[in-house]
DNA sequence: TTGTAGGCGTTATCAA
DNA sequence: TTGATAACGCCTACAA
C-alpha cells in the first residue's frame, strides 16, 4: 500500500499507468473507460479496469483529448462589457449550462468596439473553440459571419439581421406591450419613449414594438414624441429625456427601452422639478439587479437573464454535437413588474405636466 | 495562385504545411517561429518562414502545445457569485490582464457552497488550469490548500489566514479609517456598525479596522453598537438594522462593510421614519455601480475592482511562468466618496434620533 | 474480446 | 545552422 505503481511522471496519473496496473493494454483501458464501447468488453475486466482508474483519481488529459479529437470542448463567449449589469446573470446560466455538459466558457468583452470584437473573435478561433455564443453583436455586422465561418454560432439577447445563426431572446414585443397596456390602463395617453441604440437588435425591436403596440392601443402621437440613445446608458437616458421636454410637447409618461435608460431620464425629470410618479410615470426593461432598490423602486419588465444563458449554452452544445447544424430559435417569456414608477393619471395632471415641461425651453 | 499547397485536413495550417511550402523541416518552422529560438536560424531563413506562416493564416494548435509542454495558458477564477456587483469588473480586470500575456480565464461560480467549490476546484485542475485565482475562499478553509496542492494561486479581494497563496486586497483598514474619521469630523460620536460575515477576510478585517479605529479616535461604545451580518446582501443589512434599532441605544451614525448591507440598512431605517442622512448617517464600502443612483446616492469606500483584476493577472502569470513560486502581496489604495447619506451632526439631533429608536421596542 | 500501430501538432534532444 | 526522431496522452482502425 505504499509506494504505488509510479505514475510516468511527477505529474497525473495517464491510461498507460493503469493499463501497467491492471496488466492490460491501454487501448483497452481507453475503451473500458468510454461508455460507448464499453459494452463490447467482458464486464469483469471493465469493472476492474474502471475501480482502477477510480482509486489512482485518472482524469483524462483534455489536451491529449482535443488534440485527437478536434474539440476542446470549449465555448467563446462574447459580450459587449462583463460589467454592465445586464450580462452576469446570463453568464451566470451560460457556465451553468455548459458545465452541465462538460464544457467550458471563455469570455471576452468587445466594449462595443468592432476592432476589439475582431481581434477576440480571431483569438477564439486560434484556442480552438468548438462554438461561439454572441451577446454583443450589432444587428447589421458583415464581419461576424466572416470571423466565425465555420464554426456553430448562437446569439443571445441580440440577433443579427440575416445570419445563419441560432438565437435566444426575449419577448421583446411582449414587454414593450405589457408595459404600454399598463400605462393606458392606468389613463396616459400621452406616452413618449427613449428608444434604444437602432444598430442593436433590442434597440430596433424595442422600438418597433412601441411604434405597432402604441398604434394599436390608439395612443400614438404623430409625429412620435420619440428620443433616440446612443447607448443603453443613464447619461443617453439624461439626455433623451431633455430632448423629450425641450420639444414642449406634453406627455405623461415615457417608455424606456432598457432600465438604465430609465434611471437616467428619471434624474433628469427631476432636475427639471417634474417628480417620478407624481407627474410623469417611467418604464423600465430588464429588471436589473438593485433597481426595486431606486425610490421610486422602477417598474419594468422582468426578462429571463439566467435561463437565457442555460438555452444559449444547451443550443450551442447541441449545435457542436449534432451536426449538422439546423439553426434553432428560442423566445423566453417576460413580465411586467409593477413598482412605483408608474402611477394612475390623476384630473388635472396632464395639464401640470404640460406647464411644467413647456418652462423648460 | 489558385489551390495553394493543400493543408493536412480540411482544418488550419500546421508547422508542416508550412514547412512544405518553404522547403524545409516542420523542427526548423518551429524554431523560426519561436523568438528564443529563432536567434540560432540564418535570419534570411526565418524571414521566409515567418513570411509564409503569415501568409497562411498559420496559428499554433493549443492543444497541440499544451499536450507537449503541459502548459494549457488558462488560468481558473473561482468567485462567489459572478452576478454579484461586486465581482464583475474584478473579472474584467483579470481577463483583460490574461489576455495581455496570452492567457484565458475559465470562471466559476461557487454560490459559497463549500461542496461546488470544492467539484469546482477539481474540474478544473483536471482542466489542467496553470494557476488559480480564488475571490471567494473563506477566510479558514482547510480544503482549499489541499485541493489546490501543486499548483500557483493568488486570492483576490479576499485572503486565507494561513497559505502559501499570494494576495491581492483593498487597503480594508485604511478604508474603514476613512469613513469612521469622516462621521467624526461630521460630528457623530455614537456611531454603530454592522459587520459582515466573520469568515470572509473583507468582513472579519473591516470590522477588526473598526474597533481599531473607533479606540484610537476616542468613539468606541461599550459594549460596542455591532450587528453581525451572516452574509453580504441587502437582507442582512436590513435585519441588521433592526437589531440595532432593538438595542435602544442611541446612535447617529451606521458604518456597514458593505453596500448592499448600507442599502439595506437604510431601507430599514427609513421603514422606522428614520431618514438617511437626516437621523441618521450611513457609509457602505466598495462604491458599486449605481449606488451613485440612489437616494440618498450612498457615500462609501471606493476600491479599486479593475485594477485589482489587473494585478491578480500578472500575479498569477508570474507565478505560473518564472517558478520558484514566491507569494507576493499587494494592498491597492482606496478613497472616500463623500454622497449624501452621511450629513453634518446637527443640534439636537442627537436626542431625536435616541427618541425615534427607542420607540422601536 | 483484446492487442497493435499510427497519428493528432508541437517541442525537445540528438546528430549531422 | 538545420534535419531526423521521439514523445506528450489519447483515440481508433485494423488485426488477431
Amino acid at each position: 500500500m505504499k509506494a504505488r505503481a509510479r505514475k510516468s511522471r511527477g505529474g497525473r496519473p495517464t491510461l498507460k499507468d493503469i493499463a501497467r496496473k491492471v496488466g492490460v493494454h491501454v487501448s483497452t483501458v481507453s475503451r473500458a473507460l468510454d461508455v460507448q464501447t464499453s459494452a463490447r468488453l467482458a464486464p469483469k475486466l471493465v469493472e476492474k479496469i474502471r475501480r482502477a482508474a477510480l482509486r489512482s483519481g485518472y482524469k483524462p488529459n483534455p489536451a491529449a483529448r482535443a488534440l485527437k479529437t478536434r474539440k476542446s470542448r470549449t465555448i467563446g463567449v462574447v459580450i459587449p462589457d462583463i460589467a454592465d449589469p445586464a450580462f452576469p446573470p446570463i453568464i451566470r446560466g451560460i457556465e451553468d449550462g455548459l458545465a452541465r455538459n462538460d464544457y467550458v466558457a471563455i469570455v471576452a468583452s468587445t466594449d462595443g468596439n468592432p476592432w476589439r470584437q475582431q481581434r477576440i473573435l480571431e483569438a477564439m478561433r486560434a484556442r480552438g473553440v468548438d462554438g461561439l455564443i454572441l451577446a454583443g453583436v450589432l444587428r447589421t455586422d458583415a464581419m461576424v459571419s466572416k470571423l466565425t465561418a465555420g464554426i456553430p454560432v448562437t446569439t443571445v439577447i441580440r440577433q443579427t439581421d440575416a445570419s445563419p445563426f441560432s438565437t435566444v431572446l426575449h419577448d421583446e414585443d411582449g414587454g414593450i406591450r405589457l408595459a404600454l397596456a399598463h400605462l393606458v390602463s392606468l389613463g396616459h395617453r400621452s406616452i413618449a419613449t427613449i428608444a434604444g441604440p437602432q444598430s442593436f437588435s433590442t434597440g430596433y425591436n424595442r422600438h418597433a414594438a412601441f411604434n405597432r403596440h402604441a398604434e394599436l392601443l390608439g395612443v400614438r402621437s404623430d409625429p412620435p414624441l420619440t428620443a433616440f440613445a446612443r447607448a443603453f446608458n443613464e447619461a443617453e437616458g439624461e439626455r433623451c429625456a431633455e430632448e423629450l421636454l425641450v420639444t414642449g410637447r406634453p406627455f405623461t409618461a415615457i417608455i424606456c427601452a432598457n432600465d438604465r435608460l430609465a434611471i437616467g431620464a428619471i434624474a433628469a425629470l427631476r432636475r427639471h422639478s417634474l417628480r417620478c410618479p407624481e407627474d410623469i410615470s417611467v418604464t423600465g426593461f430588464n429588471d436589473m439587479p438593485l433597481v426595486d432598490r431606486l425610490s421610486p423602486a422602477l417598474t419594468t419588465v422582468r426578462v429571463q437573464h439566467f435561463q437565457a444563458g442555460i438555452e444559449a449554452a444547451e443550443i450551442i452544445v447541441d449545435m457542436v454535437e449534432k451536426n449538422p447544424v439546423e439553426p434553432r430559435h428560442t423566445i423566453l417569456p417576460v413580465e411586467l413588474v409593477v413598482r412605483e414608477s408608474t402611477r394612475r393619471l390623476s384630473h388635472g395632471r396632464m395639464q401640470r405636466a404640460e406647464n411644467l415641461s413647456s418652462r423648460v425651453e
